[in-house]
DNA sequence: AATGAATGAGACTTCATTCAT
DNA sequence: AATGAATGAAGTCTCATTCAT
């Protein structure tokens, strides 16, 4: 037999690669079987449909961001580190894998709309870790939602400018210092 | 002979509010033809191709948004009321015309590549007002890309959240000296 | 404008022959449509589907053949009179238009599922007439379902021949006299 | 090693069995593995392709039904005789094995074409009957092909409506004294 | 200036068949 | 003898664009 998983794999990695660099649309099943060295029928018997795909492709990277924050967050006592600790691994995750975030970031519009309030969420455990903070005192009390999206603005903004533009071109643990400190500013913590 | 103005103006609201609704590649010329009201092949006496539709749209509002803020920047002395005028420019603009700015996220990565240096630009805008205050010692110095990027995530992600999920649901005018607290406290302002 | 009405029935009766000679699933769309002198993908300008096409043409032609039955059995006084005129409409339609006898025949099989009580049906024509016939005592009584069954035997399977093998050659209409005195001892009428 | 009889027979269950139900072009060699419990490669250590399994089971079955009613008809002195056992032995088989009646019919269209006049065939069975009883003076004289064609109208008419619609839902052995009546009325023998 | 029927390239997808194991 | 992953030809269908009216 052949390893039915190390294709999977070949496919995952060659459209995540496609559809982050040229979008979803954009990225043909042809494209992305040529990217993996197999044929293109192949991608259909691991998936059912290239919309499946991305499906796939968004809801796992994006879950499994949102476990690892959540397991982050659990290991830190105050809100400070935890939050610290957050951004800091979003600054090494990025670093590590551009490819991951910025998919995510491109498909977030077209796919958010498929998250069920179920799946571990990136935004869900910042905003509890941010409730929280409010709740034993450590954070001033305002609107958790409007406090959450502005703190994720300011780390994600970053990340789309060093995807976006040439704006930021180093790495981000560079910079992580700076976000963290900006991040506690926000929310007056 | 019709009113070849009017006729573009409807194919033009109707396409903004289809690709704004559903994302470019997932409307057709059908679909905005029928909003429309007119036929299939009409959209092409007034653009060249879809492409040329979408960018125009994109690339207009996005500039007109530059300009604007342009402006309001100018007829302000202080960095600190430059930057409050502008962020309340924004949540103004929402309030009144959510498709457009809707669309001008929505397309953001796919356009953005063909943004020329020479356009209007709100990012530039807002990084000319912070280098100018760092300059005049109103902002402590540090990377102006950096520091754009975190102002514009609080005012962006506050939006997107508001287009996005079901997060925030009031207009922004509500919130809008929120969000200009937190960008000033960002800047160290 | 070109005429769309007369493109659809170009297209109908390029589909219609090649469905009965070579069967639905063997037709491909470039077949009728290189038949019909059109582009491919005028078919679907027209129908949403293949499927939809095959059964269109099946439905419309089956509902046709039992309106036309319905009138010709009400033309008539006596159910003699009616079976002999219902038959010899099957005949000489047989003789004018084979090919759609044929295909009625061919795709019986798959369409029959989809074929609702409430469009006029050949048969159901038939066992009414055969059911009056009984009520009023010209026909002995007995199942209607397997009298009608039998007696349409008779007619089809004559079709049948005529068009399969080439048992049956010369026009239907030659053994009309035949088919019409065998379904009446068929019934005892 | 495993029975590869075994395996082939089920094999060829599974397809009877889909071919009949949903037609040929509408079965996949999946379907069968699937139902027969075995890999999608195996059938073809049986076969060589999907047409000659489906060629084989039409071919095979056509000619046993051939067959037995060869020897049937042989068992018989008189026409009526041979005539009503010939019938009966129609009515049990459906009554016993529906599914391969069923795939007779459904494939007899597309599959009738490639009948040599070789092979043992119902339908010259009957006709020879039907010529020979014309012969001794058993049945008046006429068209031998169109007699034959209107007495197994009649039978396989009804089995049609067995299997197609609810007309006829008891088993056919109830209703095999009236087809047999009925088919020598047909042949006023 | 507009229409909308027609086009046809190219996308997605299916599935009979092959082949390494 | 069987498996089931992989193939790729061939099919269906979409839709931006063209063009006769």
């Amino acid at each position: 037999m052949r390893d039915a998983a190390a294709t999977k794999r070949l496919i995952e990695q060659s459209a995540l690669r496609l559809f982050a660099e040229k979008g979803i649309a954009e990225t043909t099943i042809r494209d992305i079987a040529f990217a993996a060295g197999v044929a293109e029928g192949t991608m259909y018997r691991h998936y059912d449909s290239k919309e499946e795909l991305a499906w796939r492709l968004f809801a796992d990277n994006y879950a499994d961001v949102g476990r690892a924050l959540h397991e982050i967050a659990r290991a830190k006592r105050t809100t400070r580190d935890k939050i610290e600790s957050m951004i800091r691994f979003f600054c090494d995750e990025y670093d590590k894998d551009q490819l991951r975030f910025r998919y995510l970031f491109l498909a977030r519009h077209g796919q958010m709309r498929k998250v069920t309030p179920r799946m571990p969420n990136p935004y869900i455990v910042f905003r509890s870790v941010i409730r929280e903070g409010m709740a034993r005192g450590e954070i001033p009390k305002e609107d958790p939602d409007v406090a959450t999206s502005m703190v994720m603005g300011v780390i994600l903004q970053v990340i789309d400018s060093a995807i976006l533009g040439q704006r930021i071109r180093s790495g981000l643990h560079r910079i992580a210092d700076k976000i963290v400190a900006a991040c506690l500013r926000v929310l007056k913590a």
